[in-house]
DNA sequence: CCTACCGATCGGTAGG
DNA sequence: CCTACCGATCGGTAGG
C-alpha cells in the first residue's frame, strides 16, 4: 500500500529530519513535527526508521565518512605544509556546502547521541582533527608556520572552518571557492597588508 | 520559612542554570533537573522565576550587556585599525573568560527565545558585530589591513572568537592573554613565517 | 501506511 | 518552600 518506494521514503525522511534538527535542534524537534513535514501519521515513520536516535547517528556519521574521504588521499601527498592545509580547508569546506543542514547538525547535534555511539562520535571527531593538527606541527617544524600558540592555533583553524555551514543557510550566493579561499588567505597571510 | 535569602536563591538559580543549559542545552533540560540541582521542589523555582525562558532571556542578555560594555569606550579611540581589533578581542574573549557557562548559552541557545525577544537579541547581536566589520573596514580604507572577501573575513573573526568558550569548560589553565594573544597574532599576522 | 493508544515527562498553577 | 495536580506533549508500540 505504500505510495512511496521505502528507499525513497527513508532518504525524504532523513532530508527532512537533516533540516529540522537544524533549524530548531534535536531535542526541540518532535517526531510529530518530523511526521508532519514529511505528510505521513507519526507512527508511520516507524517503519522507515527505529528511533529517533537512529536519525541522529545516521546524520553525525555520515558527514564524518565524508569529511575523511575529502582529505584521505591528501595526508601522504608530497607538498609543503601550506600548500597541504589550503587543501584541506578547500575539502573541508566543500563538504559542509555540499551538506548544510547535516554540516550543521554534525557541529551542533552530536551531544544528544548517547553511548556508546556518543564516544564513537568523539573518536571520530578527534583523529580528523588530528589530520589538520599534524599539518600544522608540520609547518611549525619546518619553519613554513610560525604560531604564539599551537594548540590556541589549531582550535582556532577549525572553529573559523566550522562556521561556514552558517554560509549556506538561505544559500546566499556564497562559492564554495571564494569562502575557502578567502579562508585560507586569512589563516596563512592574516589581515594585516605587507607591504 | 525560606531557608536562603530570595536574592541569593534566585542567582543560585540562574547560575546553575547557566551550567546545565551549557552542558544539555535549553530544551533538553527540565525545571525538574533544574529544581533537582537547585535543591529544592520543582514547583518552587515559581517563587523566584517567572518562566523557563526568562533564565534564558536573562542570561542572554546579561552577556550582551557584558560584550558591549567591554568594547564601548573602545570605538572612538585614536589608534590605528590593528591595535583597535586587538583590543576589541581581548575584550571579547575576556568577558567570555569570565562568563564561560553564559557565554555559551549565547551562543547556541539564543535561538530558543521567542518573539519578540528573539528579534531584540538579534539586533543586539548585529549591532555588536558591525563595531567589529566598522574596524575591519576602517583597516581595509587606511590601507592597514589586505583581505581577499570583507564578509567572509568579518565572520571569520567572529567565529574564531565565538568559539573561545569552548576552552573555559573545564577551565584547563588556559589564560584569557594567551588565548587573545595567540588569536589575534593569527588574525594579524596569520600563519605562514615573515622571513 | 493508519487508527488507537501507552506510560513518561513536560512547563506550570492552586492553594496553603 | 511544599503537596498535589493540570492539560499538553513526548517517543514509541500493537495490531491490522
Amino acid at each position: 500500500m505504500d505510495r512511496i518506494p521505502t528507499k525513497a521514503r527513508k532518504e525524504q525522511i532523513t532530508k527532512v529530519a537533516q533540516n529540522m534538527f537544524r533549524e530548531r535542534g534535536y531535542p526541540a524537534t518532535s517526531m510529530r513535527d518530523l511526521a508532519n513535514e514529511v505528510g505521513v501519521m507519526p507512527a508511520s515513520l516507524y517503519n522507515h526508521i527505529k528511533s529517533k536516535e537512529e536519525i541522529l547517528e545516521k546524520i553525525c556519521f555520515g558527514i564524518a565518512e565524508d569529511f575523511f574521504s575529502g582529505i584521505k588521499n591528501l595526508m601522504n601527498e608530497d607538498i609543503a605544509a601550506d600548500e597541504k592545509l589550503r587543501k584541506a580547508i578547500t575539502s573541508h569546506v566543500e563538504v559542509i556546502k555540499n551538506n548544510a543542514d547535516a554540516s550543521a547538525v554534525f557541529f551542533l547535534d552530536w551531544r544528544h547521541l548517547s553511548e556508546p555511539k556518543l564516544s564513537e562520535f568523539k573518536e571520530l571527531r578527534n583523529s580528523y582533527e588530528n589530520v589538520f593538527k599534524s599539518i600544522i606541527k608540520e609547518g611549525i617544524e619546518k619553519g613554513v608556520f610560525s604560531v604564539l600558540d599551537e594548540k590556541v592555533t589549531v582550535l582556532t583553524i577549525f572553529s573559523a572552518m566550522n562556521w561556514t555551514y552558517n554560509w549556506y543557510k538561505t544559500s546566499k550566493g556564497f562559492r564554495p571557492k571564494e569562502i575557502s579561499d578567502s579562508l585560507s588567505n586569512l589563516i596563512l597571510n592574516g589581515l594585516i597588508k605587507k607591504s
